[in-house]
DNA sequence: TACAAGATTGTCT
DNA sequence: GACAATCTTGTAG
């Protein structure tokens, strides 16, 4: 499936989509690639766990953007996490990134982060091996210093659907999928 | 205007 | 296993 299409699809269909696409960030002239293994659904208004779920703020104001935004947020006034914006333009859908595994750069990543075990199995963990930071918020994930493109797929690995992780709201929905391996 | 809670992580015991 | 770090939003007074 292309981009485009991808991210025109209902939200749980792009967060298990996106499983196996590659994003490449070229920050401070410095390119660091991964292959998403985990993500999580979150869909606006209909969603108790979602930021959009309450409508629109200053600081989810991305999330109501077009499809193929990058949305950054600060969590826990420390770390950033991302979001890939998706679906229709003022609905508030986003798909969270977890985690990947480093194709490029993984110098760069070692260097930026202190600890070389665990460098990408957290969102915060994960914006921070990319160098993404809240400047980027609202940056287009087509063209830029951050690209998504679609991958090969998962190949024969297994996917889990499990309970989303670090909320309170709606744990119910099984809308976290991750690559076993 | 004040305060509690949150899509987390790193450090200390 | 417990807790601090630190900021934005929502709710109460």
């Amino acid at each position: 499936m292309g981009l485009e299409a991808l991210l025109d699809a209902d939200v749980l269909t792009v967060a298990r989509g996106l499983l196996g696409a590659t994003l490449r960030s070229v920050i401070g002239g410095r390119p660091v690639a991964v292959t998403i293994t985990e993500t999580e659904a979150y869909a606006g208004s209909d969603d108790p766990a979602s930021h959009a779920y309450r409508g629109r703020t200053r600081r989810n104001e991305t999330m109501f953007g077009p499809a193929g935004l990058l949305y950054v947020y600060r969590s826990y006034g420390i770390h950033w996490c991302m979001n890939v914006v998706v679906g229709v333009e003022g609905v508030g859908n986003a798909v969270l990134l977890r985690g990947g595994e480093i194709t490029e750069g993984l110098d760069v990543v070692m260097e930026r982060r202190r600890r070389p075990d665990q460098l990408t199995d957290g969102p915060g963990k994960l914006c921070q091996a990319l160098g993404v930071t809240g400047q980027h918020d609202g940056v287009d994930l087509r063209a830029g210093a951050i690209v998504l493109k679609p991958g090969p797929g998962v190949g024969g690995r297994r996917v889990e659907e499990t309970p989303r992780i670090g909320i309170s709201k709606a744990t119910g929905r099984l809308w976290r999928f991750v690559v076993v391996g």
